[in-house]
DNA sequence: AAATGACTATAATTCAATTACGGTCATTTG
DNA sequence: CAAATGACCGTAATTGAATTATAGTCATTT
């Protein structure tokens, strides 16, 4: 494994594991087994590493959300998959759990950054799906972005934030029957 | 004015000023003209004081957001009239307004729960809402607090947070227009 | 009987000393 | 000699002791 690769996969292990504020540079190289200096001759500071890491993480997360949908399902079958799966994500992937929890209790800058980047991606990724859904006729014509984000937001209230104030979360076909009777039963055609 | 009054008003303009935390009990008595004593024979401490003003500025956000609703209005339109009573009320009123900021910069653990209870008052009035259109035959059988927990989290997504990171605020036109063709369309009978 | 403010115990804040860290670069290594 | 390295530097973060501020009490006053 080339230099490049093995300081990746030490930062990755670092940020996943400590968030990105308590991974320090030494500790990255000593995972890495390589000096300090290296890490500079790949990377131009701590925040580049970083961003590295996020995109491949990113990538990931499309992918699984890519796998998650069904051939041959219907436009509300393959969103709700596409979108359990990408909420899935958040807490089973530990960098991006580690993230969220750094985000919201040390509130790092960068961290920050780079979850609203990821939110941003993420309603294109849904609105890139939404377009495709029209162009094939499954779905109403709509203001494509303004759809992409109120399903987005939806699926994380019911998802998410539902728990935090209810006691206990919702049931997955609590809120897919929900959704499937207000947003989706107006959207598709 | 009696002297538990003078306390009232006394708290309610430090705390808009200065914030929870930044609101002293000697300040309070020192505006209210009153012992610092004294305060604590009409409340047990600050965060009753505190609860006891809260408790009216949801009374006023109540009355506004029923003031809000036209008569002989359909339920969509008085729907998104309160609703947009409620959240102008959030930037609006100089309380409100500097408890959403200490909740979310300073997060003094006091005013995090009070504003979490205005959530949970608010979707429950929303609730209220639905189920009386439920009644009338204007609005289809739903899980209400599901409903309303969608109907408020959408209204948050779309008036409050797209402006953070969109750059520019959405018209209101651009948000009734989105909401009547969606929620509301598969909701109203 | 009601009001008060000096008083107390505890929590918050300061600030100087110390430590930790990101990033550099002269030196070493293969 | 190009790539790798880690001692080194300036700055940022942390610590802890000293100080100050504050919520709440209660003996005294009105």
């Amino acid at each position: 494994m080339d230099r490049r690769t093995e300081i990746l996969e030490a930062a990755a292990k670092s940020f996943a594991l400590f968030g990105y504020k308590a991974t320090t540079m030494d500790q990255v190289a000593k995972i890495a087994n390589v000096g300090k200096g290296t890490i500079y001759t790949f990377f131009a500071n701590k925040e580049e590493l970083f961003n590295a890491i996020v995109v491949g993480m990113i990538e990931e997360m499309r992918t699984k959300a890519e796998a998650a949908a069904i051939v041959g399902g219907t436009f509300e079958e393959n969103a709700h998959a596409r979108l359990m799966s990408i909420l899935k994500f958040r807490t089973t992937h530990q960098l991006y759990a580690k993230l969220i929890d750094e985000g919201k209790e040390i509130r790092t800058p960068a961290v920050q950054e780079v979850l609203a980047d990821i939110e941003t991606q993420i309603v294109k990724f849904i609105a890139e799906k939404i377009q495709k859904g029209i162009d094939r006729g499954e779905v109403k014509s709509c203001n494509v972005e303004m759809v992409a984000y109120l399903l987005f937001k939806s699926y994380m209230a019911l998802v998410v934030d539902w728990g935090k104030t209810h006691g206990q979360e919702l049931d997955e076909t609590e809120i897919i029957d929900l959704l499937s009777n207000t947003i989706f039963k107006s959207l598709i055609i």
